[in-house]
DNA sequence: GCTTACGATGTGCTCAAGCATATGAATTGT
DNA sequence: ACAATTCATATGCTTGAGCACATCGTAAGC
C-alpha cells in the first residue's frame, strides 16, 4: 500500500508536472516577447487558429482566462491586426472571432520558434520514448476528468493510440 | 530552415503540460484536504522525506517556495509533531528540519493516496506508451536548463533568459 | 411598446505569490 | 570587544488572477 519499495517510486504527476509547466512558460517568455505577444495573447492566436469563434465567453473560457481580462489583449491584438473581430451581422452583440493572415503569420512564426527549441530539448529524451513520451502528454491533456478520488472516469475520443 | 512538414503538428509542450499540471493539482486537492495538509505543506513533507535540511532558506528554494511564507507552513507541521525543527546545537541560528515518524506516516498515506489516483490514470494510456511517458516526465523535470533559445550554443546571451 | 435575457465591457474587491526591507539572535573574523 | 555576516522571522508593497457586480447595447418574448 503505502509501501513505496516496489517499482511504484516515483514523484507524483503532479510535482514533475507542474514546475515543468512553469520553466517551460518562462522559456517561451522570450520568444513571446520578441514578438511582441503576450502569453495570452498566444494562447488567443492559438485557439482561433484551430476554430474561428463566435463569442469572446467562449473564447475566455476555452483558453482558461476571464473573460473580463481577456478584452485587453482582444483589443490590442484586433488594433494590430492580427485578429478580427467584427460584429455578428445576425446579432450585433457578439462579435465573431478570427485569426487575420498576419496573425497566422505570427502564431507560426511564434510556435515554430517555440517548437524548434522543444524538439532540442526532447532530443534528450531516449528516442524510444520520446514519441511515447508525446502521446502519452496528449492523451493526459485531452482528457477532461482528473478526478483522482473519484468514481472511474469515463473515456472521450483521443486516447488510446489514437493521437497521430 | 524548412517546415517539418511530417506530422509533427502538436500543442506547444506548455500548452499541454500547464493545464494538466493545474488540473492534477486540483485533483489532489481533495487529498491534501482530507488529510489536513495544504500543498505547500505536502511540498515540504517529500522534501524532507527525501533528505533533512539545515536551513529553512534551503528548503524554500528547494520546493520553489517563498522562505518568508514557508514559515507559517513550518510552524503548523511542528505544531502537529508532522516535522521537528530544533535549533541547531552547533549554529543556534538554524533550525534543523526533519521528517518525524508521524509526518512520514501523513506523507505515506497522502501520497499513496494520490499515486493510487493517478494509477488510474495512467491506465488510460497505453501499456507500451506508459513507462516510457513517465521516464520521459522524469528526465525533463530533472533537467536544469529548459532554455528553448540557445542551450547548446554556447554563450550568446541574447535571448536566453535565467529562469531564477 | 415594454420587460426580460444576453453579450461585451468596465470597475472594484479579494487572495496568493513574489519581492524587498527591517529586526533580533547568533556566529565569525579581526 | 567590535563589526560584519547569516539565519529566522515579521511586515509591507506590488502584481496578476479570479470573482462579483453594474452598465450599455442588442435581441427576443409578451
Amino acid at each position: 500500500m503505502a509501501q513505496k519499495a516496489q517499482g511504484t517510486a516515483r514523484p507524483d504527476l503532479a510535482a514533475m508536472m507542474v514546475p515543468l509547466g512553469r520553466a517551460l512558460m518562462a522559456a517561451e517568455q522570450p520568444i513571446l516577447d520578441a514578438h511582441g505577444v503576450s502569453m495570452w495573447a498566444y494562447a488567443v492566436l492559438l485557439r482561433l487558429d484551430a476554430t474561428p469563434l463566435r463569442t469572446q465567453a467562449a473564447l475566455a473560457e476555452a483558453i482558461g482566462a476571464d473573460k473580463t481580462r481577456i478584452i485587453a489583449v482582444l483589443d490590442d491584438l484586433a488594433a494590430r491586426g492580427l485578429i478580427s473581430r467584427e460584429p455578428d451581422p445576425l446579432d450585433r452583440r457578439v462579435r465573431l472571432l478570427a485569426l487575420t493572415p498576419e496573425g497566422r503569420r505570427v502564431r507560426d512564426a511564434v510556435q515554430a520558434a517555440i517548437q524548434i527549441g522543444e524538439e532540442r530539448l526532447l532530443g534528450r529524451l531516449p528516442a524510444a520514448d520520446r514519441a511515447a513520451f508525446l502521446r502519452g502528454l496528449q492523451a493526459l491533456a485531452a482528457l477532461q476528468d482528473l478526478s483522482l478520488t473519484g468514481p472511474a472516469s469515463e473515456a472521450g475520443p483521443g486516447l488510446g493510440a489514437s493521437v497521430t
